[in-house]
Formats: C-alpha cells, sequence, structure tokens
DNA sequence: CTGTATCCCTGTAGATACTG
DNA sequence: CAGTATCTACAGGGATACAG
C-alpha cells in the first residue's frame, strides 16, 4: 500500500468534522459574510448587478463579481447577460440556491435578535 | 449639521444590509467555519479542551482557543475551570448559544445534502 | 492538560485604474 | 453598466516553543 492521501478517503459519508471532506470548504462558502448577505438580497426575485451592489451595502465591485461567480459555479444563482448596450446583467437564485434562504435568514434574524444580548456579554466580559 | 459618523447612525433598527451595522460582525461569528463546527460537536452536552479538539478534526490548538475566547466573550459558551492536576476545562453552550444549534445544524445539513449537487455544477461550469 | 507567545506565510479584501 | 487587472495592506491561521 501506497502512502495515504491526505485527509478523508473518498467513498465515505461526506463529514464536515473530518478534515478535508469537501463539505468543510461548502461550509466556508455558504457562512460567508456577502453570500449570506445576497442570498437574502435575491431572496426570490432578480436582481442586476448595480442593484445587488446597492442593496448590499459597502460591498466592493470586486467582492460582489467574485462571490457572484462562486455561486454561479457552485449552482447557486443563475446569472442572465442581456447583449444589449448599456449591458445589462441580472442574478437569480436556482433551486439549489433558494433552499439556502432559510437557513441563512434565520442567522440573519439572530443576529438582529440577539444584537443586545451580546453587546451585554461583552461588557460582562469586559469588566471581568 | 457635522460632518457624518461612519456607517449606521446609532438609535436605528439594526441591519446587516446596511454598512457599520454590528450585526454584521456578528454574522461573521456565527457563521465562521469553526464556530458552526464547535455549535455541532457541543450540541447540548459538555466537552473539555482535548474532546473538542479530536472532535473537531483539523483544528488547531491556536484557533480552537481563540475561537472558544471569542464565543464564551460573546456569552454563547460558558467555560469552567477545575482547579486540579493537571487541569481540566469544560464547555457547554449557553442558552443563547444553544438557540444557534438548529440554524446551524441546518447549514452542516444543506452542505452535506447539496454536496453531489455543487460538485456537478462545478463540472458543468468547467467544462461551459 | 490547557493554555500563551512568537514567527511567518498565505489568502483575502479594499482601492484604484482601465475596458467592452 | 458590468466587469477585469493590479497593487497593496492587513488579518487569519498554521507551526513551533514554552508555561502554569
Amino acid at each position: 500500500m501506497v502512502t495515504m492521501a491526505e485527509g478523508r478517503p473518498p467513498g465515505l459519508d461526506p463529514d464536515p468534522y473530518q478534515q478535508g471532506c469537501p463539505t468543510r470548504h461548502i461550509l466556508d462558502r455558504i457562512g460567508d459574510r456577502w453570500t449570506v448577505l445576497i442570498v437574502g438580497a435575491l431572496g426570490d426575485g432578480t436582481l442586476r448587478f448595480s442593484e445587488l451592489r446597492r442593496r448590499v451595502d459597502g460591498i466592493s465591485q470586486k467582492m460582489l463579481t467574485q462571490t457572484l461567480r462562486e455561486m454561479e459555479r457552485d449552482g447557486l444563482v443563475t446569472r442572465t447577460v442581456y447583449p444589449e448596450v448599456p449591458p445589462r446583467v441580472e442574478y437569480t437564485l436556482t433551486d439549489a440556491g433558494s433552499t439556502l434562504r432559510g437557513p441563512l435568514k434565520a442567522l440573519e434574524d439572530w443576529s438582529i435578535q440577539h444584537l443586545p444580548g451580546v453587546l451585554a456579554a461583552r461588557e460582562r466580559y469586559a469588566d471581568a
């Protein structure tokens, strides 16, 4: 037997608790700050690049493009280019991408609802 | 009227879509790769440092310590030190931390269930 | 056992300038 | 309008060594 490959041997059940499991990368991507906001901004609708940029306040052009490309690559959004001048590009969540809306909205809601509690916890921690 | 402060003016409703809103930082933290796995590993139980380290395969001592500290600071976990020799330190989710279990488990499950679909999407993207 | 402290390298993200 | 291309700065995170 030759040298064992790094990480998880292939063919086993995916398990993000195991190093090298590809689900870890996916977890990284869907938990990403910009991905969470883009999924929430798109919702069940369609937005063009510039609209997304306005809704996700503070995102740079680079990060918006980059995140959308990765989401497209992973099958989370569809990208539709209208060959007009000036160009118009629209983004929509795929069916797979839509299944993320609930879970990610839950995170968003959590951060809003627990903001006071977290801030209070930090004060206590700082005092102690 | 003087120069406007950066980001969100205080006193408004928290909105992670607005730059500078503190909920963005919280969203970053709870979506963090290690936080997701630590919350899942703790579940409704208690684990000591070394046990956590084994369950979250591949996490470095530094990142485990650092992530646990931030979670403690934000009121997500309690840290209990038993003054024995050798020392024993146990971690448990707080009530607030427990409310994250559902949402984060949903992300974990999503990554497992959609792994084949994501990989397939990447192949299609590479071919095109 | 459970940390802390340090070095250092890589990736990430912002700013800026330019193009179809 | 919707990108691409570069440059740069900073933080994340691994490895290692040491301590209570």
